[in-house]
DNA sequence: TTGAAAAGTTGAGTCGTTGCACTTTTTTAG
DNA sequence: CTAAAAAAGTGCAACGACTCAACTTTTCAA
């Protein structure tokens, strides 16, 4: 790697460390994205040569979580049903948001902001293609099967919905539940 | 009604055309505000003193849309299940989209812009609440039951999921099917 | 060494949106 | 009925996110 590229990882980092530090700090709405570039001794036009618009400067680290979501479906045990794996990868991914406290803050900070949630939300959504064709193939049907597509767009709409009730856990089991099961018929409730 | 409001109710009108007319003739990112403003001819501050957003010119008509989402719900036919129901509710209001030119052309630029597609979901999720309390009801289960709201979330995500899509009728109908009947199990196949 | 392409930086500008001040209308008090 | 005050409408100027067109610097092959 050159030098050249070197810098521009680094001016990248510093950009991505100093948002960070600021939003957690005052707030996403509080900072702006001159504040960010005064921050990193940039010019607030070189911010948007590095990333796409002030969100994108939180979601840096988007990698992997498509490739964790495809193997929870592809590498699930021998017998489990693939929502039953989505569902408990999703429960995995949540308590993550939980237990280090440095995570705590980021997460509370892009559920409490309007426009972070839909981005984050968009964020995932871009993954529904991958994982209905991991879904497809894996069941052995066509990949542009719209049942595979619905289950990968309601699995992963799953942490929106949980988003803001009283009890995420138990919402996502319920929604689980349904895409599993189906709605119970008249006779068993 | 005194001529204060009556020429208020004329200038939110006036705008609302004017918007309409200039946002199908040249899309919706290429005609500001002020363009608005000025083919009715007051100022940008006036247009925000009517509609809270650029976006809500768009979306006058919003009422009467929940009163049939939950009607479809409470007035469905003796022995016919909730997400059947509202499959048919989606369908029907999908082919009104299809039928009327002037509508179509009304849905292309909805769904054509991102802008105007997310904040076309974020209008019908408002629905929600009302609509997992009417599930919730004909079903008499606590009006908070996790199962409704999350029926009730996917049901309104629907009509998102399908939007894109190659066949949009079909998606629908294989999106209720995986709410209705669940996801198949492993010998079903 | 040189010269052209790639990348970084900049300042000026656009667009959505909002605070502040000003004018006009409606309501209230004398 | 009139004056004042409250309310509502309107516009100018400004802010923050983001883009564009130019300019400067860095890299690297000939």
């Amino acid at each position: 790697m050159g030098r050249r590229e070197r810098k521009k990882a680094a001016t990248r980092q510093a950009l991505a460390d100093a948002a960070l530090r600021l939003f957690l700090d005052r707030g996403f709405d509080q900072v702006s994205v001159r504040d960010i570039a005064e921050a990193a001794d940039v010019s607030t036009t070189t911010v948007f040569k590095h990333f796409p618009s002030k969100e994108a400067l939180l979601f840096d680290l988007d990698s992997d979580r498509e490739a964790a979501l495809i193997a929870a479906v592809r590498d699930r045990p021998e017998g489990m049903s693939v929502p039953r794996a989505l569902c408990e990868h999703t429960l995995r991914m949540h308590s993550d948001g939980t237990d280090d406290p440095e995570m705590a803050r980021f997460v509370e900070l892009t559920e409490s902001t309007p426009g972070l949630r839909e981005y984050g939300r968009r964020m995932l959504m871009r993954h529904e293609a991958a994982l209905a064709a991991a879904i497809a193939e894996t069941t052995g049907v066509p990949a542009d099967d719209p049942g595979c597509a619905a289950l990968a767009h309601f699995a992963l709409e799953t942490v929106g919905f949980a988003r803001g009730r009283a009890d995420a856990r138990r919402s996502i089991e319920a929604a689980f539940a349904l895409l599993e099961h189906g709605w119970p018929a008249a006779g068993q409730r």
